[in-house]
DNA sequence: TAGATTGTTAATCGATTAACAATC
DNA sequence: TAGATTGTTAATCGATTAACAATC
């Protein structure tokens, strides 16, 4: 089983790996990663090794071939659908976040009870009443949702989710959800990080 | 100096006492905290250890007095005032996710280029020229920024605001971001968050 | 008292790094 | 070849947990 942590960076290799094609590099050493995201470079030879595509000693990997196994690795090919939960303020960052140079991940729907909503179309993604999800879930075998609801409703709302065939919850709310052990919770506690960064940049005075 | 682990677990601990002293109880027990934030019992009391306050063996800790301890960690009595820069879409969720409910944390000022958006008010913040950021900052002692413009001038940016005496930078862009050490930055990957929950919701099959 | 919880440390665990032979 | 980088493992490191005497 692949760690949390291990599939985070290699999140962001994969975004490295695609600057890296912009400037028409076609070679990275593990060190050139290493740097930006902050471990060793055996660190990062220990992270492409589950990958199953070996660099070359001297020439470092291949960035068109470490690209595609790392795309590989996320499954791009398919093209995830996932479904957005709660059309409020961060609901409609979210949406207008994905819609631009995500080509992989899309949000193929967004589910409100807000009449005002229901019906609409929010930066390119069709919103619809949240009792017509069941059916879109099992029409579009949909698996990932992300969680923009008030604090109060997530426990009930992620039941209904994965009552209804969700894996996987990117949780924006503040709640801890108590969900079965077989369902995947990434958590983004905003709150949380703005009080570390608070109470870290007035310590940091030295 | 504090880990980063045990200051996020104390921001959930905050919010979780909060809760119990709405429903009106005035004793926590380790074993209550551990289960909601998914650590051992012995872990909470350690974190709690370190802010000087002691439980009371077989009645636990209380509420109010704990709550007391960790608003004096964060420094809430002092009111602690941050800046936005980049009023687009997450920009403008997170001034409203701020404005509402986070009593101690707000959102002083907003700072954008785009003179549509100068001299407005969005979610009750009052939106500059970024031109007016270094003298709002000296004139404020802010030390702490949500930085959420577009991803190609995150780094320039960031250098502008710790040469203003920014201390601490919550990252919403996918930038990886070169500062000198003294500078704490939290990074919040929302793309790097997405793909983990597409990817351990896809694997979750059993 | 008996039983449960606390503060605290030693043991454990898991992730990261150092190190190095193999290789280009 | 000489030098640099790879794959890989043993050593290290730091965070977490188990355990237990002290205490209410």
């Amino acid at each position: 089983m692949m760690s949390e942590k291990t599939v985070a960076r290699l999140s962001l290799y994969r975004r490295l790996l695609k600057l890296f094609s912009d400037e028409n590099r076609h070679e990275v050493y593990s060190h050139q990663l290493a740097e930006v995201v902050k471990v060793t470079p055996a660190q990062v030879r220990r992270d492409l090794m589950v990958l199953g595509y070996n660099g070359i000693p001297k020439r470092g990997y291949e960035v068109a071939k470490l690209t595609e196994c790392i795309d590989k690795f996320f499954n791009v090919s398919k093209g995830i659908g996932i479904i957005l939960v709660g059309v409020g303020n961060i609901g409609r960052a979210m949406l207008s976040y994905f819609r631009e140079g995500k080509p992989y991940i899309n949000i193929v729907a967004a589910f409100d009870l807000d009449p005002d909503k229901i019906g609409r179309v929010i930066s390119g993604c069709q919103c619809y009443h949240i009792e017509s999800m069941p059916k879109f879930l099992n029409d579009n075998k949909i698996r990932t949702a992300i969680l923009t609801v008030p604090v109060g409703q997530a426990q009930g709302v992620a039941e209904f989710l994965i009552q209804n065939g969700i894996k996987g919850i990117l949780n924006f709310t503040p709640a801890r959800l108590k969900l079965s052990a077989d369902v995947f919770v990434e958590d983004v506690d905003i709150t949380m990080h703005l009080e570390k960064a608070t109470y870290f940049s007035s310590i940091v005075t030295k």
